[in-house]
DNA sequence: ATGAATGCAAAAACTTTGCATGACG
DNA sequence: CGTCATGCAAAGTTTTTGCATTCAT
């Protein structure tokens, strides 16, 4: 099953890879960190590098197989670009991150560009929010 | 001049922080990473120190005298924040960047983030824009 | 078999911090 | 003068890399 993704990609299909792909497929947040899925495998019993899940995390941005978010706080996270797209807020107290999607804004985009005479072909929006104070 | 913008901040008047924030004004790149800044300073003679461009920086980001920004690419860049809020348009073609604000998407922004519950503390918000296609 | 992938440790890149010295108000 | 700020060096973090070994095809 994840075979198919990874030769797709031209990536030899070794353990490391299948389980890495298979924790962010399985993982409760979709959002991780390397050292999240790491820790994770280590957890599950999984004997693998560090440095290779950051290898391998890397390969499959360049595959298109992830997406990397620099969101604030230390490290990058990663999700799986299997999804439709969708923008992110970020709790700046707790670093969760949560999807979201407004038409709206979406309309907005695409006006804008289309205003100052372009064309949309992609673009990021973070939201970073805390918990209202009471 | 500089100097009221420091004082009304409450960071003393020192050398190093007024040169900094001369540099971010002067400078023809608005946005710098800490090591450019420290850079340019040398370059122009002054004597600062690496680890105090940071620190002052951090002051000035928590002051909201500058802006600092986690793009791609390694080290976090800083902008003056005395234009007033404003998004970002990259011409993917040209790498030419365009500001923006549009209120609609603001008032979204921070609609989303009521709904969630959350308080709307910052964001970030780029549009990989292109020429229309003829 | 052979070339790619891995794990480990070391290094690199970026940023923060401890501490003695020096500068601001 | 009493702090607060600075510079340096050392330590912290996050990510990358060198190299011998192991694994996939």
């Amino acid at each position: 099953m994840e075979d198919q993704e990874l030769r797709k990609a031209g990536l030899k299909v070794t353990l490391p890879r299948v389980k890495i792909l298979q924790q962010l497929e399985d993982a409760a947040e979709r959002h991780m960190s390397a050292e999240d899925i790491y820790k994770a495998l280590l957890d599950a019993g999984a004997d693998v590098g560090l440095a290779t899940v950051y290898r391998v995390l890397t390969q499959f941005e360049q595959a298109g197989i992830v997406i990397r978010h620099n969101f604030e706080g230390g490290s990058a996270v990663f999700e799986l670009a299997n999804e439709g797209h969708h923008d992110h807020m970020v709790r700046v107290d707790t670093n969760e991150v949560i999807e979201f999607v407004d038409p709206e804004i979406e309309r907005r985009q695409r006006a804008i560009a289309e205003q100052h005479g372009f064309e949309l072909v992609d673009h990021k929006l973070v939201l970073y929010v805390r918990a209202k104070k009471s």
